[in-house]
DNA sequence: GTGAAAGCGCTAACAT
DNA sequence: ATGTTAGCGCTTTCAC
């Protein structure tokens, strides 16, 4: 399978357009109408040159591409690559983007590369779009930003002129609380997020779906956190004296402390207590937790996402932004003891 | 701060350097020179600008200047958006790159997006070499790949043709033996990796290193995987009867199973039982774990990985291929009980 | 249906 | 030290 030097190219080369047009007999404009599928070839001709692309190995260069079209069809995306969150996203986004005929262009925000610089380098690569995730740029540098070029954020609170794509937390809580409240539990208490920013709203959608569900007067409240250690510390308080038969957690890392403490202390989840987290993150799907988790759905924010970028760039107005997560149910929950 | 219009620029778009020479009164080629800091400007025209071009707001754009030169400078990673400590090595290779005057171009693989198509990507943007995490490719499939552009694979066992940068196995569980030896442990067992690729390596380290301890009359191995319920499986069998003082595990969440179990058996770690896993992942720093572990530095991976790609690109040999890991000693390392 | 010509924004030889 | 001249590989009118 020799075929470094077709004849005609240049060696140690990679085949061009051009390349493909001379060996099969047409003009580069021809060529590259066959070769992005766009109409106005004939069906004979079109065959003729795709099998000469595929014998020469030829392949569009992005880069030139790119560069000549006004529609680049790129998406940028920017990401925490420590976020394991943002990767189920970012996986997402590529079977969105291509679904809907863009490419995805990951630019990464870390300690060693901050969320300015990861954007700019997007912008400069052409992107017709910029999906955010969880953006940590302040409201004035997301409004300049786009002046320049859509912006998406994704997992954040709204910014006035920033279309925010996320999920509904309120109805996330509300989902963990019924599930409790149908599987027989009246006393479900909730270890908030401290001072993290969507605790209130989810404290507020729990005091709120206890009442509907007629227990108000069950409601418990213990200051959380976001990390282990804070539902380690929340369980301390609340397995001691009065032990409520279920929790509904901030967020995994916080459920997984209570866990860890439960376990410790000789009670088994869920015949004795049961616990929900939030996110549904890997740490909630590991083999030995299996915590029921509310899920963000990654899948359902990717294309909620692509799609409003695509609406953005065709000047639309996008909509549904605002998805409702699922509650997903494993081992951590159980009907009360008794 | 209105400048959207420059005079004589055209409305609504991005500045160029035309622009930007025009506005300065020197030639686009000039402009060039001046903006990738090449040598062949007066300091006073330099500065000047500099200076329109700061005012006017103008930023190289990266497909014009990629099509155009022959050297892209460009980096192009693949990686797993599930894997954390790809992650990890990421984020490293971002300084490592920029340090080296390289830009990095990411191309995630996933369950949606086979390594074939993320390879293709990276190529078809012009990188100068590819730099791929833990590659899933066939030798087959790399070989050919690596005709085309310079491949560098990263964690991976070394292919024919291939520059490999890894870590020393075998020295990371020689630390990891030798500090819990040095604690004075004796009986050491190790849970192995089952069928999991590094497992035979390490499994051998541990028993070289065990005799060179001078207790291989200890070594006692444990048939385990590479997952949390391996882990757990593994210590049914490990904590019943004669009990070890100590554990190496084959890697951190096999570690980690075995530390539940501990936990739920109501073992104290480190007191009645050391534990210590292997990649150092976020797994081993959660709060609640503080599990010693064999950390794979992301950096120096990354820093090699790097410096292997700039040398291949100049056509030279890489060296230093292979790292040393380092242990992280933590929360379940200590001393043996009585 | 097909081809000729004109760039996209930039860099790199080659003049001056 | 500065400017001129060609393109990189591709897309996109616009003729035929």
């Amino acid at each position: 399978m020799e075929r470094d030097q077709q004849p005609g190219g240049r060696p140690g080369r990679r085949p061009t357009l051009a390349d493909v047009a001379a060996a099969s007999g047409v003009s580069r404009a021809l060529a590259s109408i066959v070769m992005r599928g766009a109409e106005g070839a004939g069906e004979a001709t079109r065959e003729r040159v795709l099998e000469t692309a595929r014998q020469l190995g030829y392949r569009p260069d992005s880069r030139a591409r790119l560069l000549r079209s006004s529609r680049t069809r790129l998406l940028g995306i920017t990401f925490t690559v420590s976020e394991p969150f943002h990767g189920e996203i970012v996986e997402s986004i590529y079977a969105a983007a291509e679904a809907a005929g863009f490419e995805v262009l990951l630019s990464a925000v870390g300690a060693q590369r901050p969320e300015a610089r990861a954007v700019e380098t997007l912008l400069d690569a052409g992107v017709e779009a910029a999906l955010m995730i969880s953006p940590s740029s302040g409201p004035a540098d997301l409004a300049a930003l786009a002046r320049q070029v859509p912006v998406i954020s994704l997992l954040s609170a709204a910014v006035p002129g920033i279309d925010a794509v996320r999920s509904d937390d309120a109805a996330g809580i509300r989902a963990a609380v019924q599930h409790l409240a149908a599987l027989g539990h009246r006393d479900i208490a909730h270890v908030d997020g401290g001072d993290a920013v969507a605790s209130a709203e989810r404290r507020a959608a729990y005091e709120e779906s206890m009442r509907e569900a007629g227990i108000g007067e069950c409601i418990r409240i213990l200051h959380g956190g976001a990390h282990e250690a804070d539902g380690i510390a929340a369980a301390g308080e609340l397995l001691a004296g009065r032990r409520p038969t279920a929790v509904v957690a901030f967020n995994d890392r916080c459920a997984l402390g209570i866990l860890e403490a439960a376990w410790r202390t000789g009670l088994r989840v869920p015949d004795d207590l049961s616990v929900v987290g939030y996110d549904d993150s890997q740490l909630a799907r590991l083999d030995h937790v299996r915590l029921t988790s509310v899920s963000q759905d990654a899948a359902g924010l990717a294309e909620a996402a692509v799609a409003c970028a695509a609406a953005r760039i065709r000047s639309e107005e996008p909509d549904g932004l605002v998805l409702q997560p699922a509650l997903v149910v494993r081992s951590t929950t159980g009907t009360p003891p008794d």
